[in-house]
DNA sequence: TGTATCCTTTTGTTGAACAATTCTCCAAGA
DNA sequence: TCTTGGAGAATTGTTCAACAAAAGGATACA
């Protein structure tokens, strides 16, 4: 028999999905996304005008979504000038590096402390990614990499690590534009990510931990010498 | 002689310090520190009518830093009811702590890594905190004890480091409402604090880690009985 | 007691207006 | 040629007024 203070405990923990969005926070999951997908690439700037004509919302509203962008990271707005996509720099990329470091390790081990690993969205996400690999659909492998390592931190069952998580992520999709949806970056990471998964179903955390340390290192090299081979090239980033 | 690309790259650091303020953002400033300081006790609805009037700003413009705060989660924004000063649940608490204890920790042994600790403002904030012991202005040292715990972040020089402290520390300051400068809670950190510098100037990393490790498991334990307290008591907060 | 219906209040969003600042371009001067 | 100045255009910053939409409260009725 279930009681009624088990009864409005389930509930309670339902009421984000009752949470409606206004025209605000639309604007922003929207915006955030065309971010992610390269639509804006850094560097450029979003004028209230274009962006409010073309989405058919007020200056007004669309302020408020760029204020919660900027909160972000992804935007960075500077008075007067308007708001800019963020152009990372190496600093940067190594700064969200670090982060993720301490955040994913931090992660795998409470979720170890709590007790039974729940790993169906964690190799959910890894078979998508293998299939998207087989298909040669890359692009699509790059998001469900990143949504594999947001399942990681998934078991640590923090609200604020979640969410910590996802900002971390959004904010480093800026620096993988440069790796556009490359088969030769994400393959390998593929194969790391289904090991790391094994690891975590025979309990090794600590090597699971070992793993993902190694795995974040290689991936920061790899994209940080990319990047900096970008940013050598093409626009002459004022000084 | 310093060549032209020196004297940009010096300038160029001094950017931030040029960045003026817009209307907005300086809102939000005030009422970061009112809600910090208990003029607006969590749960207060926060009206955009009059609180636009008072501080003699526009609903549009108060709106967006309403959007800040609440991303910031020290409001609570629910659609057509407006903005609420965020009240912490128990578990909240615990969130709360177990990411401070990742941050805090993993600050120090960065910093650690990096080479000679820069302990000036550390050491500073705690002179700061004892002197108001002294004095007996017990809400000084509330504040200067979460300085303090931001200094030592700060050894780890990470930008987004310093950021998620700067916003946990407020997001934990709505919980410390229910202590509000108490002596017997704060007195015996002043002494604690003191002695994790002493271990930090000594180079002792590991038992300052351990220090700290346990001064957070204390400091929840001893705010979460007096939270349960208070929260038991006063206003039957919905079922 | 419960519930259906009004009225009031507050937020959500828009559009227009104007001030303040930045940007662009061109001309004058060294 | 390069720098400096400045006029005008474009964009953001902020306010104001208006109305739609939703929530809250009170009243009348079964």
């Amino acid at each position: 028999m279930t009681s009624m203070r088990a009864v409005t405990t389930v509930l309670a923990n339902e009421r984000p999905r009752l949470a409606r969005l206004g025209t605000a926070e639309r604007v922003t999951e929207i915006l955030r996304e065309q971010i992610a997908a390269g639509l804006f690439p850094p560097g450029t700037r979003l004028s209230e005008e274009s962006i409010g004509e073309a989405l058919g919302v007020s200056r007004n509203t669309l302020r408020e979504s760029f204020r919660l962008l900027g909160h972000e990271n992804l935007v960075a707005h500077e008075l007067n000038r308007g708001v800019f996509v963020r152009v990372l720099t190496a600093e940067d990329v190594v700064d969200l590096y670090q982060l993720r470091q301490i955040i994913e390790s931090s992660a795998l081990e409470i979720a170890g402390r709590a007790g039974p690993l729940e790993l169906g969205p964690v190799i959910a996400a890894v078979e998508q990614a293998e299939a998207a690999g087989a298909d040669g659909r890359w692009d699509e492998v790059a998001t469900l990499d990143l949504q594999f390592h947001q399942e990681i931190v998934a078991l640590a069952q923090s609200p604020r690590l979640d969410e910590l998580m996802r900002r971390l992520l959004a904010e480093l999709r800026l620096a993988f534009h440069v790796m556009h949806g490359s088969q030769e970056f994400h393959e390998p990471y593929l194969v790391r990510n289904r090991k790391m998964v094994t690891l975590l179903r025979r309990k090794k955390l600590d090597q699971a931990v070992q793993e993902l340390r190694a795995y974040l290192e290689d991936a920061q090299r790899e994209l940080l010498s990319a990047f900096r081979a970008e940013q050598a090239a093409p626009p002459s980033q004022g000084t």
